[in-house]
DNA sequence: ATTTTTTTGTACCATTTCGCATTTAATTCC
DNA sequence: GGAATTAAATGCGAAATGGTACAAAAAAAT
């Protein structure tokens, strides 16, 4: 049970240039693809479906090196969350700050968070923060508290977004940002939840196309 | 272990006006009720958190009258679904049916939807589709198809919506209803996963307020 | 070479889980 | 009253689950 590395470098790693010369045994595993492995598995399963026999299979290492590793089951899934929003902050960002028209814009963030719901080779994986919002956020304070972060995390880079393009003329004078915002994140968990129900591609596109239509103020 | 009958009496029941005089032992439990007691389980803690134990302390049923009843726990999984599915569109089909004016429809529509999603003793229990996609859609085709069947019925109450609005003139010349129905079952969406987050009810009243007046085309 | 340190690998434990087989109870039909 | 019928109650059992103890292994430090 090896590790294949087809997972990005993502983000991290930003210590340890080359090996530090550590004491004992060398680990046998890359903790960030194991992360990755582990957070593909929640994803597809969620927190109480996916049991550490799946997630040891997963990440090729053996339980007790999980453990050692990030703790236990809880512990390891709030990683794979911070993961999972650190990639797609990471797959966003530069097109929330670039200077490009709002329809452009618009139509880029969404491209990306279609690529990131629809991968997946068993199935579209959707988002971790919808899934877990909706069975883990109830319970679980910490938990809950990330999923608020995310999801105003969205609102206001959306936000951002309308305010300016509102204030370089792209906008009738009486829209409200905040509102098209919230409208905007809508579509993005809209689009997540249809695309966990297996909705092809192209009426996801449909769809995501007709909001713009309406954020934009179109026609 | 007695079920206490603090469940509407919800949409079914038909037939058997009174007792048609069964012939064995009389059951302990009504199935109306029991089955709304795992409904609830069964929406705040999902499919794969719920045990069987659960289901039984719940519902006052012991497990082989469960199982006898219902079948196992992916078929009352389903039975529940179904049931909530009954029950959320009773509570809002009048409404879609009724003759106002849209933003009166929208504003009840979604006053409902929140009384919904934010009900529960032991926190807001947010849409069984919504959940239901996020986790069992993928893996259970059956599944998946009732989560899509209840996702476009949500778009065509809302689509039928604002077409007639659009024929009475409440809504400019260029709107697309389609689109604009889309927007409103996103809505529908966001606040479902955000009551799921415990976001406070003004909040979600305030995205509420401004998703209507975008698709009113107000201002 | 020996010790020290860190990790792996095996095996185990207590609990929980789902499902069912069997027995017991309550009711109607004859 | 006794047979038939239906459901409840008990409890079993095999498998899975989360977590850990403990020994073997691989490296550095001495």
């Amino acid at each position: 049970m090896v590790q294949k590395n087809n997972k990005p470098p993502s983000v991290a790693k930003i210590a340890a240039p080359v090996t530090p010369k550590r004491r004992g045994r060398p680990r046998a595993y890359e903790p960030d693809v194991a992360l990755g492995k582990a957070l593909d598995l929640f994803r597809r399963d969620g927190f109480a479906a996916t049991s550490l026999d799946d997630l040891s299979a997963a990440t090729g290492m053996n339980r007790p090196s999980l453990y050692g590793a990030f703790g236990d089951k809880r512990e390891l899934y709030i990683k794979s969350y911070q993961r999972y929003r650190d990639d797609a902050r990471a797959a966003m960002v530069d097109i929330f700050r670039a200077d490009a028209p709002l329809r452009e814009r618009l139509e880029r963030i969404y491209r990306i968070a279609l690529d990131i719901y629809l991968s997946g080779e068993s199935g579209p994986r959707g988002c971790f923060t919808v899934m877990t919002a909706a069975s883990e956020a109830v319970s679980d304070p910490d938990i809950r508290t990330m999923v608020v972060e995310g999801l105003t995390e969205l609102d206001k880079a959306f936000g951002i977004c309308f305010r300016h393009a509102k204030e370089r003329g792209e906008l009738p004078e009486g829209t409200d940002p905040a509102s098209l915002a919230h409208l905007a994140s809508a579509t993005i968990h809209t689009i997540a939840i249809r695309a966990r129900a297996r909705v092809p591609r192209k009426e996801l596109e449909a769809i995501v196309k007709g909001a713009i239509d309406v954020l934009c103020g179109a026609k």
